[in-house]
DNA sequence: ATACATTGTTGACAATGGCTACTTAGGCGC
DNA sequence: GCGCCTAAGTAGCCATTGTCAACAATGTAT
């Protein structure tokens, strides 16, 4: 991790290593808070150094919470089926990457749906959140157009599914999920409620 | 609130006190990350004051989640139709009065999910937040009886409810539930379709 | 070579904020 | 009255942090 020898004066890459250490802090810790000067300690430079890089802190966080859209789009593209058995499986195989992603990043997942003084809404609307929504959108399109999702208006279904899995992966993260409440496996059996609710019964 | 003249030495219940200023600031501010010394100053008393009363802070936090619970119950309670034209109508009101619970106390909403180092999960566990989750059971037994609610394991279908409507509170609390993402109405459409997911198609 | 922009370092400011002593006020039993 | 307990006030410690200003090193274009 740390360079070898003798640092150079100058880092060559201090941005990039910032964004990098900082995505560390977040693996490591629960929350978000952390401090930029832990940073700047981490990487190896002073406590003032980020400052050519990010006018300021709320910057280096509204950075790295893109880059937290673009890791679980990723992440759900990759667990997308290629060969799916049914549309309902497809969705609940994304469903579960989609929460996986949350308890594995829980610090980065509450970063990007902690709303900064109400700046979460633009946050939400970047191209880059909307591409993670597009995947939820996309599987219910082509689950109406199939027949296995009912008719109804895409974007309910998506606020349906959206906030069902949004619930789940918060709850996850907090862990309270607990047998005492919800059961052995809660995920699974939300999802499958949700799925009857999203799927038509016609079929 | 304010007692008039001349503040005696004593407050005299500066515990309620401390509590319903809390409560005050909690109204007023969209996050619970208030200081003591300021909810102290609010209350009229020196910033060392409510140590009298609280070990630290957290014994307050944790006294002002309980009474979110409380308050959220009753708010459920009071939701409950009495003469319910379904169970469907019925949870569809519940769960609509427990999302208005939370965009009316966005900050002390946040305060009773939030992971106070792994605390939530004793809280969550605690009688007065179980009693919440009750309702909603009730709710789920009382429909599968009646025959109306899918016969299934009850604590998966608690999930599936508790997960969707606190997704959904969280995600109206933050303002994302914007109508280029989620349509117009989108609790209704999330409402909807959970109920089409609990309910028993036999129906 | 030399000027200049870039990128880092050092140091400090100002505000914050939880918490702890120690002191004072006042009520109550005796 | 007297002493004691509780509740409140005053003062301050101590650590933290975001940010800025001034300075130093380095690379680069001329």
């Amino acid at each position: 991790m740390q360079d070898a020898p003798s640092r150079p004066y100058h880092h060559g890459d201090l941005r990039r290593a910032v964004i990098e250490t900082a995505l560390d802090m977040l693996r490591d810790e629960k929350g978000w808070q952390f401090t930029l000067r832990e940073v700047a300690r981490r990487a190896g430079v002073s406590h003032a150094a980020p400052y050519k890089h990010f006018p300021d802190k709320a910057a280096l966080l509204a950075e790295l919470a893109m880059i937290g859209f673009d890791r679980l789009r990723e992440s759900l593209s990759a667990a997308k089926p290629t060969a799916p058995k049914s549309l309902r499986d497809e969705l609940t195989k994304v469903a579960r990457a989609y929460v996986a992603f949350g308890t594995d990043n829980p610090a980065l997942y509450r970063l990007m749906y902690s709303a900064e003084e109400g700046q979460a809404v633009g946050i939400h609307l970047d191209e880059r959140a909307l591409a993670v929504f597009d995947v939820l959108l996309e599987i219910l399109r082509r689950g109406q157009d199939a027949g296995s999702i009912r008719k109804r208006p895409i974007e309910g279904q998506a606020a349906a599914g959206w906030g069902l899995i949004h619930g789940m992966t918060m709850l996850a993260i907090d862990g309270l999920l607990v047998s005492e409440k919800v059961g052995s496996a809660p995920l699974d059996a939300a999802l499958s409620t949700l799925v009857e609710g999203l799927g038509n019964p016609a079929t």
